[in-house]
DNA sequence: GAGTCTATCGCAACACGTTGCAATAAGCAT
DNA sequence: ATGCTTATTGCAACGTGTTGCGATAGACTC
């Protein structure tokens, strides 16, 4: 997988971007890209590491975290951390949006922006603070585990 | 510092919980314990390992992180993470507490149990979801930041 | 196509945290 | 005090991510 479909919409926007600031585009950065679109969910950093060392044995982590880093700057990534510290990457196909981590079931939710919305509001009204929707990493207990402990 | 007070009230609690658990009172954790004590805000595990091998020169890392762990599972300290993923640790001498990082000026500000509570409903009404005060860790842009940016 | 400039790569070393295991020592019983 | 049990320690190695540096190789000019 990952290997013959080079996802060509995508890989244009970058070769553009990366010429308009004098930088450059290189069969590593398209690997990594490739891999990542191929992550249809998220992955953390070693994962994404791992997965392109398979398409390409002489890939080491300082590209692939260098790349990574590099494609959130031109916002067609993103990373947050997990409860655990750990990076976790994502294209940026669909919208911003925040996560929840049960630490009950250990479920993962995404928060997208319309529910975010009233949280934001309330962050803003609170504290006066203008919260990154993409930041917001929230552990809790969601309502499955919350009646579970009621029952 | 940190050697002659040794923080009577909370060695003797942690001592009681020890032993009820059948653990053991050593002192190392004494030296962990009053380095936390010592360090009035947040501390990263590694400043803390550094502090306490100031004290005692033999201990390891492993040994106080995992101190820490244990504090942690005993109620007495708490950790989160900062917006780079490193530990940050400090103990529970107040209220619990959330944390709010701005990206403008680095400042870091504490968010207490009266101001996240119409956060924490927003998050229930908008997901069901019920987020813990402790891993809330924010990042986004302060008000004076915001201003800044306005003007 | 050859030459030039420099962004990017791979390597090696580092920083922070975690884990497995053998040696040590805390706490209890005698 | 002595011996026993086993929690805890220190060590060493590992996992994840970052950084500095010399070598490589894009992209542009002629």
């Amino acid at each position: 997988m990952a290997q013959g479909q080079t996802n060509k919409g995508l890989t244009e926007r970058l070769q553009a971007a990366l010429k308009e600031r004098g930088q450059r585009w290189t069969e590593q950065r398209q690997i990594i890209v490739d891999v990542l679109a191929a992550s249809d969910g998220h992955a953390t950093g070693a994962e994404l590491v791992e997965r392109v060392r398979q398409d390409d044995p002489s890939a080491t982590p300082s590209t692939v975290y260098r790349t990574l880093d590099l494609l959130e700057e031109l916002g067609l990534a993103r990373h947050h951390h997990g409860p655990d510290g750990r990076e976790t990457y994502h294209l940026e196909e669909t919208t911003e949006h925040g996560h929840l981590h049960c630490r009950g079931c250990g479920a993962e939710q995404e928060l997208d922006a319309a529910a975010a919305a009233p949280i934001l509001k309330a962050i803003t009204g609170a504290t006066g603070f203008s919260a990154d929707l993409d930041h917001l990493s929230l552990q809790g207990l969601c309502a499955t585990c919350r009646a579970d402990q009621k029952g």
